[in-house]
DNA sequence: TGCAGAAATGGTAGCGCTACCATTAACGTG
DNA sequence: CACGTTAATGGTAGCGCTACCATTTCTGCA
C-alpha cells in the first residue's frame, strides 16, 4: 500500500538500494562498485554485478548528478548546422568520445552571440564535465559564463590570444592570405573577393586578402564583394556575376568558402568563361567536393575532423585532471591547389 | 564554519529556499510562482521575481528532474550529421522550439542499429519529455526502449503502416518511383540506377525504381550499381564512370541522392558527355546546389524543414497533453524537374 | 607480537527541488 | 447562517544517488 503511492512518483524502476540489498551490501558499496570498481573487493564487484544484471537496473543520471553536482554531459556550441564544416567537427567529436561515458549536447547559436549566452546559461546550469565553444568571439557575459561553469573549456575553429582556457583551431587570416599569395604567383592580377555571411572568422581571411593584394600594390576596394547574407551555390553565382559585370579585367576571384566557389564556376561555365584560362577560381575548406568538380576547385584544406578530436581529447584529459601540454593548439591549414587556379591562358 | 563544509558540495549558489526566505514565502510557492505563476497571487509573485532577482537564482535543472522525475530535454536521434539532409530537419526542429523552454539533446546513430539502441537506453534514462527518432526500421529491442520510455514518440523521414506513435515522413518508394516515370515520359529508355550508402529508405527508393521500370518494360538489372559506401561527390563520379563504361547505350541515371548526381554532371562533364541530349541525371532531395549548376540539375524536393518542424510541433503538442489530429503524416514530395533531365537529343 | 598504515566497507546526511496532502481564507448559495 | 467550493498557501517527505567521515579488516614491518 505504501508501495502504490510511492510508484507514483518515480516509474517503479529498482533503484540502487534494491541493487544493495539483493547484493547484500551496502548502497554506497553498490555504488561503488559500479563506479570505482578498483575500489571493491572482487567478491562483492561480482555480487553486485549480478544483482544489477538481475534486476536489470539503470542509473538515474539526474539522481547521479544532484548527488554529484556533476554530469556526463558535454556541451557543444556551434553557430551553424547547415554548414558542413561543422558536420564534420562533430564527427571528429563523436569519435573522440568512442568508448567514452560521456554525452554530448549540442547547441546552435545560428552565429547570434546573444543566443550563444542563453545556451551557455542554460548549459552552464547543468553542470557540464566541459564546454565547447566555437570561435574566438564570445561576448565578456559569454567569458563571463565560461570563466564560472568550473570545467574545462575549449575555443575551437580559430587561435587567438587571449584563450579562456584552451584553444584548437588556426588562423584564418594566415589562410587568406596564402591563397591570394598563391593566385598572385601563377600570374592572375585583379583578384576580386566574394564572401558571404561576414561572421568574424570570414572577417580574418579577408583580411588576410587585404594583406596579400596590399603587399603585391594588387589592393582594390572595387573588387570585394560580400554580404551578410547565408552563404550558398546559388549566392555564389549571383555575387560572381555581379563582381564579373562591374570589373573589367577580372581575373581571378578568391572566395570566402566553397560554396560560393561551386557557385562561380557555375556562373563561369554559364557565361562561357574558361576556367582557369580567363577565371581563376580558388574556395575555403576544401569540402569533399571541391576535388571531384571539372575542372577540380582550389581550396584551403582546414582539419575541421581534427579540431573536433583534438577539441574533445584536451576536454577530456582536463576532465581526468592529466596536465595540459599545450593551451593553445595551431593546426594550420594546407592549400590545395587544383586546375581552376593553374594561371591565367597567355 | 557549517558553510564552508557546504560550499564544497553545491558551489553555494542560492536555491529556491533562499529565494523563498528573501521573498517572505515558502519554498513550495516559490517553485510555483516560477512553474505556475498562474496558481499565485499577484502580489507574492511579484516578490518571488524581485528575490530571484536580487539573488541571481537560477533553478537546478538536475534537482528538479529527480523530484519530477521529468526532464525539459527531447531527444532526437539522426543517423548522420555529415549528410546535409538532416541539417534542414534539425533547423526545422529548432525553429519549433523557439520561445519554447526545451532543448534538443542530440545523437547521431551512423546508420547503426546497434548505436541506436545505445543512444536510446541513454536517452531514456533521463526521463525526456518526447523522443524523435528517424526513420521507421528501428530493432524489436529499440521499439521497446520508445515504448516504455512513458513520453511522446516522433518517427520522422519516412511513413509506414505501424507507428510506436506518431509519425511524419513521406513515402521514398513513391518519390523514387515517380522520378523514374518523369525520365520515361521525357524519352530515356536505358535508365540507370546509382546507389550509395543503401540504407532502408535508399532501398525504397530502388525499389520505386524498379517498379517505374517493370511497369514500363524496361527493367534491367544490369544498369544498377550500388554501394554500401557512404555517399559523396567523388564517389558519384566513380559510379557513372563504370556504369557508363560498362552498360552501352545508357541515356540517363536517377542518383540515390544529390552529391551523387552532382558527380555525375562532372564525370559527363569530363568524359565529355552532353548533358541531357546525350546523359539525362536526376537527384534525390533537391539540396540548394541543384537548381544552380549547369545546366540545372532535377531532383525530388523533400520537405526536410517541415519535417523537423512539424515533429517538433506533434512532440510538444503531445507532451502538452492536447488532443492528436493525425498520428502518420505524409508530407510528400514535388519532382523539381530541370534542364538535366529535358529529354535526349533526337 | 604489536602497531602504523592501507584497503575495504558502511552510516549518515544531505544535493535542490517538487508531489502530495493539509490548512486557511474568501466566496457564494439555499 | 451553516455548508460546500474554490483559491491561495504551506508542511512534510521524499526523488535516487553520492560526499564525507567513521569503522573494520587486513597487511607488512620493526
Amino acid at each position: 500500500m505504501d508501495r502504490t503511492s510511492r510508484r507514483r512518483r518515480g516509474a517503479g524502476r529498482p533503484t540502487i538500494a534494491d541493487v544493495a540489498r539483493l547484493a547484500g551490501v551496502s548502497p554506497i558499496t553498490a555504488s561503488r562498485a559500479l563506479r570505482e570498481p578498483q575500489k571493491v573487493s572482487e567478491e562483492l564487484r561480482g555480487n553486485v554485478a549480478a544483482a544489477v544484471e538481475a534486476l536489470g537496473y539503470v542509473p538515474d543520471p539526474n539522481a547521479r548528478a544532484l548527488a554529484s553536482s556533476r554530469t556526463d554531459v558535454i556541451g557543444v556550441i556551434v553557430p551553424s548546422l547547415t554548414n558542413n564544416v561543422f558536420a564534420d567537427v562533430l564527427r571528429g567529436m563523436y569519435d573522440a568520445l568512442e568508448g567514452q561515458a560521456y554525452q554530448i549536447q549540442l547547441g546552435n547559436s545560428r552565429y547570434q552571440p546573444a543566443e550563444e549566452e542563453r545556451l551557455l546559461t542554460t548549459f552552464a546550469r547543468q553542470k557540464p564535465s566541459a564546454l565547447i565553444v566555437s570561435g574566438i568571439d564570445q561576448t565578456e557575459t559569454a567569458r563571463a559564463i565560461l570563466q564560472d561553469a568550473d570545467c574545462p573549456v575549449v575555443q575551437i575553429m580559430e587561435t587567438g590570444p587571449d584563450p579562456i582556457d584552451m584553444m584548437v583551431g588556426f588562423s584564418h587570416r594566415d589562410a587568406g592570405a596564402a591563397v591570394v599569395r598563391h593566385l598572385i604567383a601563377s600570374g592572375y592580377r585583379r583578384i576580386g573577393f566574394i564572401g558571404a555571411r561576414m561572421d568574424p572568422r570570414s572577417q580574418r581571411r579577408l583580411q588576410g586578402y587585404h594583406d596579400a593584394m596590399d603587399e603585391a600594390g594588387l589592393g582594390d576596394p572595387s573588387i570585394i564583394i560580400t554580404t551578410p547574407a547565408p552563404s550558398s551555390v546559388t549566392l555564389g553565382r549571383h555575387l560572381f556575376r555581379d563582381l564579373a559585370t562591374r570589373s573589367a579585367g577580372l581575373d581571378a576571384v578568391f572566395c570566402n568558402n566553397d560554396d560560393l566557389a561551386l557557385g562561380a564556376l557555375f556562373e563561369c561555365q554559364n557565361m562561357a568563361l574558361p576556367v582557369p584560362g580567363r577565371v581563376g577560381i580558388a574556395g575555403f575548406n576544401d569540402l569533399e567536393m571541391m576535388a571531384a568538380a571539372t575542372p577540380s576547385l582550389s581550396s584551403v584544406r582546414t582539419y575541421r575532423y581534427d579540431m573536433g578530436l583534438l577539441s574533445m581529447r584536451m576536454a577530456l584529459g582536463a576532465i581526468q585532471e592529466e596536465p595540459i601540454e599545450e593551451r593553445i593548439v595551431d593546426l594550420g591549414f594546407e592549400l590545395a591547389m587544383r586546375d581552376s587556379t593553374a594561371g591565367p591562358a597567355t
